[in-house]
Parts: structure tokens; C-alpha cells; sequence
RNA sequence: GCGCCCGUAGCUCAGGGGACAGAGCGCUGGCCUCCGGAGCCAGAGGUCGCAGGUUCAAAUCCUGCCGGGCGUACCA
């Protein structure tokens, strides 16, 4: 990132020295070895407005540019003004790495700002399934990435603990637990048919006996609270075996006890959004050119998922959020939709909330279902999976794809602990340098990290320039994958590997004398990034492996 | 039918106006006296789904078509 910046501090340096108008945002970029380290298009912007070639104008800047000092080389070619930068700037680059620290890619564009992520927000229905993995790894990762960027971040769970769901899921422990006293009662129609529920009514049979016959008003309140504390214990269990942990914990009841839901609707209802039909309260969608008008109020009287869940986004925003993102499946695309004009109508910044949305998961080369369904009892726990493969890949393998593609688990791959496991791969490139840092003494390690010691001129190989270059990337990485990418952190952070370990294959680092220090200091800063990275994934950067 | 997302190397996927299109796996051929070989090096492999259009410049933007996923509930 410091690369960008110093090459635009030198480009319209030139610019004034010529002038010329310096263009707003001066357009920079990494280019391609032969080319420099850093092209810039400006000339094609300059050309347009001044007139005369691109390549005219990129010459007489480049002209201006010789002789930079912290530039190796300037040069016009097909319009592009290349630049190289010399050894020395980059060395800077290190040392200020290096004394970052910790606080190496951290920035403040939140400025302290409220941030809440809600994610996950299962219904308390079963357990967690691989599909839930994926939300949980990308919330989290999010959650990570902005607090990095200097947000007051809070993770919520929403947790859906009311509706006809979760009556049916009472409904089918209910029928599990008579099941267990010996009846034939059957599980009621659409109800939950995972073997989950079976050795939880065997527990009930024995604990309360025939107390509960028929499925009556007492029966369902029983059922209803024993349940849905079950699943949250179950569900509890896998986050944490995750290592996911969330802030608040908000439940569809206590929306409803305050009043907000019914107070939501009446402020909609009072902006002519709502209009009855068929005894039925529907919210006017098709004029704001979404496909349909979806119910609000039943006619029943009961409202929908949707008009709870427009109601739980203005709590979130009464609960003073400068900005809220949920993490939710492609399936709730045109709910999605909904709640947004809703809010719109309500008259609510449009920057207030963002959807992280994702494309389903596929778990290839693994027994077990293809196509998941918690209510037919078809899918794979996350927790299993995580007992089998582990945190570190689990998280890994679930947000090193962008959100937006289907993602298919690579069991086989995920399995193997060689480096062909991306997640080994990087980890591995932290524990080789780890084991050399125990080699060569802890006294080298603190000389190395006390950057004045090292004479960072002898870094000349180009493979070690390179290193420096890309851990100069790391801030704007972040920044990058916390616009709803994670998945380039972990491209990132291979390709940091991909650098290191082939430079350690052929440059030997101990006993090279003075030089031995400088390499240090520059593995020492890989180091760092690569630990700093794995921790924003939740993965671990382990010493020894 | 309509809406949203996705079609890039054999496979899994990056890149989403700029300079000859990238990675990992797989494949072919090399390299283990040396800081961890749980590796390293080299090579082969692509009409960027198809057809138009916009632009000095398109894998990238626009339109149409084809193929796949999801949605299209008074379920959540």
C-alpha cells in the first residue's frame, strides 16, 4: 500500500513540475515484473483532456521522474508511465513493517463507528449443518476483517424461537418421546425427522414418565421450552468447537413482548405501504418494482417471518448500529429485497444495512448426502466435521471461495495434512520460520525484530524484494476482503507462501553472516503477516506442527 | 414464465475496463551431504459458454441466447 502512495507522491510531484493537472484519484496499480512495480494510466487520462498522445505525455512524465531517489526506473511504454522502485525504498518498506508490529494492517476507517454482523441466526430447529459452516466462517472472518479496520464491531445471533417451525419441531419430540413410551404416535406431517430428536425423547420418557399423553396446550409448552433448549445447547456446542462466539443473542419473543412488531407495522401502515386483502395485511412491493407483494399480517392475525424480521432491523438501528451487515443464504434473495424497501419506506438510510450473501455448500468426496434438508433429516453436522478435519481447515476451506460462487468442500483435499492443503501450505511457511528463529537463538530473533540492528541493504535478491513488495500489501488486502472477499486473504496469504518457500528452498539464511540478520528481519516480517492473516481467519499460526 | 447468482486450463477456482489470461490439484520431466523434503525446479495444457454492441482498449461494461443453482408460500 505504501508502494501505491509513494508512487503517486512522486507522480504528481511531476505532474506539478510540468504543469500539468494532477487527475482525481491519481489511477496507480501493481503491474507485472517486466513492467516495474507500479504502472500508472495517467497519461490517458491527461492526454484525453490536454490532447496529444498518451505516449507523449507518458514520456515527458517519466522525464520528470528520473532521477526520483527512491525510483530505480521510469519509463513511458504504450501510453503507461512505469515505475521501479530502488532497494533502499523498499528496505523503508520493511523497517516500517517491522515496527508496526502487531499493529501491522490495522486502520481506522471506521472511526470507532458501531458495527453489528449477525450471522448464522439458525432456527433453533437442529443441528448446525456444513451450510451453516460457511456463514459462520464468513460472519466471522467479516467481523474480524472490520474491527481490524477500526469498527466497534458486535456479533449477534438472531434466534428464531417462536412459529409454526418451531411448533412442529416440539410437535415432532413430542412424537419421539411417546415413541419411547411404547406408543405408535407418528411424527406430525412436515415435522423434523432427523434421529437427533430420538434419544432426546427417550431422555424426557424417562424423566417425566406419561405426564403428557396428548399433544395439548401444556404439552406444547413443555415441549416447546425443553426443545428449543436442546438445539440451542446443540448449536452452542458447534460454534464453539468452531471457535465462533457472538456478543448478543436476540430472540424473535422479546420483539414481540416489546411492542416493536406491531409498532413497526402501524408505522408502515401510516406511510401507505399496507394494504388488506383476503383478510390478509400485504405490504404495496410491486410498485417499487419488486416481483410481488409479500403478506405481512396473516389472517390469523399472526405476523410473518417478514414483518418480524423489518421490525428486528429497526431495533437494530434504534439500538444505535452506524451500519449493519447480515450474512445470509442465496434463498433469501427476495426476502432480502423486502426488508430493504420496507426500511426505505421507513425512511432509513439506504448505507444502513448490507447482505453478505452466499451460494450453498457442496461436500464432495465425503459419504454422506448431497442434497441437505434439516427437516428430513438429511445432513452432515458441522461439528462432525469439525472433530474429523479439524478448525483451522474447516474455517479455511469455507471462506477461500468468494461468497457469491457455489462452494464445493473438497474432502480429499481438505484431509491431507501435505503441503497440497492450502491451509498446511501457509501454516507451514509460519512454522519453518518459527523453527528457524529457534536455530538460530532467541538473541538473533530480538536483534532481527529490533530493526536497527539489521542492515537491511543486504536484501538485494530479487525473490526477497519481491517478499517485501507483497507484505506491503497486506493493509489493502484487508481492506479488499472486507468488502464481502475473504476469500482474497486467503489467495493472499498463498501467495506469501508460494514467495517464501521457494526462497527458502534456495537461499540458505543462518550463518551468512551480517546478511544472516537482514534475512531475518525480512522472515521475521512474513512472520508477522502470515500470523497477523491466519488470526483474522480464526486459524492458527502454530510454532511447531 | 419472471427475478437474483454463476458459466475462465482435465478438476476446484482467482482476476470483474487496460499491456502476451493466473493459482492450486492432476499430468510430464528433473532435484533429497545443508536452517523442518509435510519440499523445490522446469514443462505441457485455455475460441475466458455463444452471438452482437459500446470503447483507443472487453474475460471484465450493455443487449440477446444457451447451460447450471436459488427463489418465485398467509414456511422460516
Amino acid at each position: 500500500m505504501q508502494l501505491e502512495a509513494r508512487a503517486r507522491a512522486a507522480i504528481s510531484q511531476a505532474l506539478q513540475e510540468l504543469g500539468m493537472v494532477c487527475p482525481e484519484p491519481l489511477p496507480v496499480e501493481r503491474t507485472r515484473p517486466e513492467f516495474g512495480d507500479i504502472s500508472s494510466r495517467v497519461a490517458f487520462v491527461l492526454a484525453r483532456e490536454l490532447g496529444g498522445s498518451p505516449q507523449e505525455v507518458a514520456s515527458k512524465i517519466a522525464g520528470a521522474l528520473a532521477g526520483h531517489p527512491e525510483l530505480a526506473e521510469a519509463a513511458a511504454v504504450g501510453g503507461f508511465v512505469n515505475l521501479r522502485f530502488a532497494p533502499h525504498a523498499l528496505h523503508r518498506l520493511l523497517k516500517e513493517i517491522l515496527q508496526a508490529g502487531e499493529e501491522y494492517g490495522r486502520r481506522d476507517l471506521g472511526r470507532g463507528r458501531s458495527l453489528q454482523v449477525e450471522f448464522v441466526s439458525s432456527n433453533p430447529t437442529g443441528p448446525l449443518t456444513v451450510g451453516h459452516g460457511r456463514q459462520a466462517a464468513l460472519g466471522d472472518v467479516l467481523a474480524n476483517l472490520f474491527q481490524a479496520l477500526g469498527w466497534q464491531v458486535t456479533r449477534e445471533y438472531y434466534l428464531n424461537d417462536e412459529g409454526r417451525q418451531i411448533d412442529l419441531l416440539a410437535q415432532s419430540l413430542w412424537a419421539r418421546y411417546r415413541q419411547a413410551l411404547g406408543a405408535e404416535t407418528p411424527l406430525p406431517e412436515g415435522g423434523y425427522q432427523g434421529d437427533y430428536l430420538i434419544p432426546i425423547g427417550e431422555e424426557l420418557a424417562e424423566k417425566w414418565g406419561d405426564r403428557y399423553p396428548s399433544w395439548d396446550a401444556g404439552a406444547k409448552e413443555a415441549f416447546r421450552r425443553e426443545a428449543v433448549g436442546r438445539m440451542l445447547r446443540l448449536i452452542q456446542e458447534d460454534l464453539e468447537a468452531f471457535g465462533v462466539s457472538f456478543d448478543v443473542w436476540t430472540r424473535e419473543g422479546d420483539l414481540h413482548r416489546r411492542g416493536l412488531v406491531r409498532e413497526t407495522f402501524e408505522a408502515l401502515r401510516e406511510r401507505g405501504a399496507v394494504y388488506e386483502r383476503e383478510g390478509a395485511f400485504w405490504m404495496r412491493s410491486k410498485e417499487h418494482g419488486l416481483a410481488r407483494d409479500p403478506v405481512l399480517i396473516r389472517s390469523d392475525g399472526t405476523p410473518t417471518y417478514l414483518m418480524v424480521d423489518i421490525a428486528y432491523h429497526v431495533d437494530k438501528f434504534r439500538r444505535g448500529f452506524a451500519r449493519v451487515i447480515d450474512v445470509q443464504g442465496a434463498d433469501h434473495a427476495e426476502e432480502q429485497q423486502q426488508v430493504k424497501l420496507a426500511l426505505r419506506i421507513l425512511g432509513y438510510p439506504d448505507d444502513f444495512l448490507h447482505y453478505c450473501v452466499h451460494q450453498f455448500v457442496t461436500l464432495k468426496g465425503r459419504a454422506g448426502v448431497e442434497k441437505m434438508s434439516t427437516r428430513a433429516g438429511r445432513f452432515i453436522r458441522l461439528g462432525d466435521l469439525i472433530s474429523e478435519l479439524g478448525r483451522d481447515v474447516v474455517r479455511y476451506f469455507m471462506v477461500r471461495r468468494k461468497p457469491e460462487s457455489h462452494l464445493t468442500f473438497d474432502y480429499e483435499l481438505a484431509k491431507k495434512t501435505s503441503m497440497e492443503n492450502p491451509v498446511y501450505y501457509v501454516q507451514y511457511a509460519h512454522t519453518r520460520i518459527a523453527s528457524i528463529f529457534r536455530e538460530a537463538g532467541e538473541s538473533a530473533r530480538r536483534d532481527a525484530l529490533g530493526v536497527t540492528e539489521a542492515d537491511l541493504s543486504f536484501l538485494t535478491d530479487p525473490e526477497e524484494l519481491a517478499l517485501i513488495k507483497e507484505l506491503d500489501r497486506f493493509p489493502d488486502v484487508i481492506l479488499q476482503a472486507s468488502e464481502f472477499s475473504p476469500h482474497l486473504l486467503c489467495e493472499y496469504l498463498e501467495g506469501v507462501a508460494g514467495l517464501f518457500h521457494p526462497y527458502y528452498s534456495r537461499v540458505r539464511i543462518l550463518g551468512q553472516g551480517e546478511a544472516t540478520l537482514a534475512r531475518l528481519a525480512l522472515l521475521s516480517g512474513i512472520q508477522l503477516v502470515l500470523r497477523r492473516g491466519l488470526s483474522l481467519l480464526g486459524v492458527s499460526a502454530p510454532e511447531e506442527m
